[in-house]
DNA sequence: TTATATATTATAATTATTCTAAACTGTTGA
DNA sequence: TCAACAGTTTAGAATAATTATAATATATAA
């Protein structure tokens, strides 16, 4: 299948040498238009959903791990419990929906560049990601 | 004892009537005069440093997320294979270093008010805080 | 002081993740 | 084309972090 060639190059990238089941994950984790977020559970059910066969959860982690690892992926931490996994790579900002417990991706636009004062000798600041925490409006926060 | 009084308090605002061990986990938080990151790890480790008799794994984990539920003790996520906990529960901004695994209170002067431009109808916004990741100097980030 | 409610405990159960060793499969080189 | 190799996938075991449980101990209120 042609349509895989990029998914199977992604792989070889990454380091992996592709077989059917690291090629259908990668199929769906960027053959989408909008950003996907997800558990590594939450992508095993949608493979066994998507396919007959199912994928062991080991080769889920290793795959999503070393593509995280190659930068095809981003961890984004949000609670300790759950870790969500981003397929936009780049340094950008988040809404959580407390409510709902979504991520929701924030153009670069929409938060203003944030001025950072503080400076730690001898190091470099690598990433500056703002999370805002928003809620239902009418529901009381005690 | 006069001087454990206010964390006798602190346990009763949170619904718990106060015993010895949760007292003392509250002396080990609060007992002190810089912000204090820590993992339950962490503190289970410093109370049996501190204390002959140890405390059972199970009353720390109870009585740190009871301290959290009520807002005395705020949980930071950063990674997703460490739960921090953090004792200034205040909204505030942090500075992650990618070396030592350290995490550093941002003062409120030291990064500037972000502007969020984004609105989600219906919802609002509970807290807005910076992560800044940052690494040594001269490491090659590959 | 006694009864009751709740905290603490050790341990079991659960969950998420990593490890392991065997089986399988893509790839390379003859 | 085919065998050999290297690396992937797998089920299941091992580990680690957290939560549940049920018995015991202790604070609190009557």
């Amino acid at each position: 299948m042609l349509k895989n060639m990029k998914f199977i190059d992604k792989l070889r990238e990454t380091g992996l040498s592709p077989r059917k089941q690291s090629v259908k994950i990668c199929e769906i984790l960027f053959n989408r238009e909008k950003t996907f977020h997800f558990t590594i559970n939450d992508l095993a059910k949608k493979i066994s959903e998507e396919l007959n066969e199912k994928i062991s959860l080991a080769t889920v982690y290793n795959t999503v791990h070393a593509l995280q690892k190659k930068g095809y992926l981003k961890e984004i931490s949000i609670n300790s419990d759950k870790s969500y996994f981003d397929t936009n790579t780049s340094v950008h900002h988040h809404f959580y929906d407390e409510d709902t417990q979504q991520l929701i991706d924030c153009d670069e636009n929409e938060i203003e560049t944030v001025n950072v004062k503080k400076n730690i000798t001898g190091k470099k600041i690598n990433s500056v990601e703002v999370l805002v925490r928003v809620a239902s409006d009418n529901q009381n926060q005690n």
